[in-house]
RNA sequence: GCCCCUGUGGUGUAGACCGGUCAAUCAUGCGAGCCUCUCGAGCUCGCGACUCGGGUUCAAAUCCCGGCGGGGGCACCA
């Protein structure tokens, strides 16, 4: 059977580029009707965070993963140290208790330090003090023995486990010596019967690391698959500095929409499907990749287009006057041009004397010459007097013509704020049926693009994903 | 500096392991047109790539060597 695990690290937000290691571990146990195990390494308790745990099971849920186990390293110690006292016994792995620098030195030289060869009674009587508390941070660290003259200084005698005081979000103060990364991947790994291990290039060298220690444990190493780097062009995805900006105020949240977060996409209005979707496109090759937005909005417009109802929305509106227009009271239009199941919404007019009052874009109406025919969408055709600080126009008919379509907004006007992808604001009007939308719609704005509603309550805020 | 990986259109990929069917796939992008009362969607056509040099071979995107380019690692982080 095909068990393969997702293993995040709970020290910061999920961005898409952890999630293609979720996705593809996840698919591929679904294909084969295999399993799939979430297993948070959270063994450094300098940086673990409580809040992360349940806000990365809420980004898989939401891209539509589920797992079968679910595992939280903090609670595993007694098993790494099992483990750990089982290899000094056997001779295989060893107390440190050299300065880093000075091992360093012998390292790279593919020399022994002076703790390898101790007898494993004495490796055991420190392994004791250490596990007894009499051993401060840094003062000492259980290190696997491996081939000294391996090509690559960085896998020889690689640490193991090493002492740390700061209390653990999860489990507190009960611990003081904790597993390192290589140390508690490959137990686990071996423990929980993992057949595939899909991750990024970065881990190459620890793949060598934990081979070592398979071997010394007798356990077959799983099927590795690595895939490269991912980018996304402008977009800052390592989680060291968007904690940094989030704590410094830069950021406004783990959601930012500046970020490459699942939060901040979600945030955007990118559904599920089409990240999955991409992610899955990409695959898992070896050589770098750098997704560009575009591909990303493309594949997002392919479910969003369906299932958006259209709006009218006017950014930075001017009044403009219709003169010796018919007098209508409102229109009625469709939800969604191509889904008349949707429903439908309906605008009222305003007047003002003896004309029809309407708000243009201030971009659209500054494109605009004098005398030129152009079509308020949906409505009728009106051609342009003068542009003051109020625009004129006249009425030229209802029926549908062959120039240019604008949106407008009349009466019942409501105030919209856009969050733009940079985090500036803009500010607008739009109909009054965008008044009953509820958090999370996600909505198109006509010639303006793809809006999410961030906020519906005093007032409407959206943020905008994509045209 | 040392260890390792990788190079197909603007971008992301298929093909490479098992050389010929590859004058190279699909998507996105861009251009033209059709359609649609959106600058959105849909449809049609078009543009655009095997990093370079050598070698092996009847035959190389595919195998080998070298150059150049890109990336990762060299933490008592994960």
């Amino acid at each position: 059977m095909v068990i393969t695990r997702f293993a995040p690290n709970p020290n910061g937000p999920l961005h898409i580029g952890h999630v293609r290691a979720a996705l593809l571990s996840h698919e591929y146990a679904r294909r084969y009707k295999g399993k799939f195990i979430l297993r948070f390494e959270d063994t450094n308790p300098e940086n673990a965070l409580l809040e992360m745990y349940e806000l990365i099971r809420r980004d898989l849920r939401w891209l539509g993963m589920s797992w079968d186990e679910e595992y939280a390293q903090s609670d595993r110690l007694e098993l790494y140290y099992n483990y750990a006292e089982q290899l000094l016994r056997e001779g295989k792995a060893y107390v440190c208790i050299c300065p880093i620098k000075d091992f360093r030195g012998l390292r790279d030289r593919g020399k022994p330090c002076p703790c390898r060869e101790l007898s494993s009674g004495e490796q055991l009587q420190r392994w004791r003090l250490m596990l007894a508390g009499g051993v401060a941070k840094g003062e000492a660290v259980v290190r696997i023995k491996t081939d000294l003259s391996h090509p690559n200084p960085a896998v020889r005698d690689w640490p193991a486990l090493r002492v740390t005081t700061k209390p653990h979000p999860r489990v507190g103060e009960r611990y003081s010596v904790w597993p390192l990364y290589n140390f508690s991947v490959t137990i686990d790994d071996h423990e929980m019967e993992i057949t595939h291990v899909i991750r990024g290039k970065e881990h190459e060298v620890n793949e060598q690391r934990q081979r070592t220690l398979f071997e010394h444990l007798g356990w077959e190493y799983p099927t590795a698959v690595q895939y490269g780097r991912l980018s996304m062009a402008g977009v800052a995805l390592s989680k060291t500095q968007t904690m940094r900006g989030i704590q410094s105020g830069e950021l406004t949240g783990h959601d930012d929409v500046r970020l490459g977060t699942i939060a901040a996409l979600r945030r955007r209005g990118f559904v599920p499907e089409a990240i999955k979707q991409l992610i899955l496109d990409i695959g898992s090759t070896l050589v770098d990749a750098s997704l560009s937005w575009e591909t990303l909005y493309a594949y997002n417009r392919k479910f969003a287009d369906e299932r958006a109802n259209r709006y009218f929305f006017v950014p930075n509106p001017v009044k403009t006057l219709v003169h010796k227009a018919p007098d209508l009271k409102q229109v009625r239009l469709r939800l969604h041009p191509g889904h008349p199941e949707h429903g439908e919404r309906i605008l009222p007019l305003a007047s003002e004397d003896d004309a029809l009052v309407f708000y243009l874009a201030g971009e659209d109406v500054a494109a605009l010459q004098e005398g030129q025919t152009f079509r308020l969408k949906d409505l009728m055709n009106v051609s342009l007097s003068s542009k003051g600080r109020v625009v004129e126009v006249e009425f030229q008919g209802l029926e549908l013509a062959d120039v240019q379509k604008i949106q407008w907004v009349s009466a019942g006007a409501v105030e919209v704020e856009v969050i733009r992808p940079d985090n500036s604001r803009e500010l607008g009007i739009a109909e009054p049926a965008v008044a009953g939308l509820k958090v999370d719609t996600i909505v198109q704005f006509e010639r303006y693009g793809f809006v999410r509603v961030d906020v519906a309550r005093p007032k409407l805020i959206v943020v905008y994903g994509h045209r």
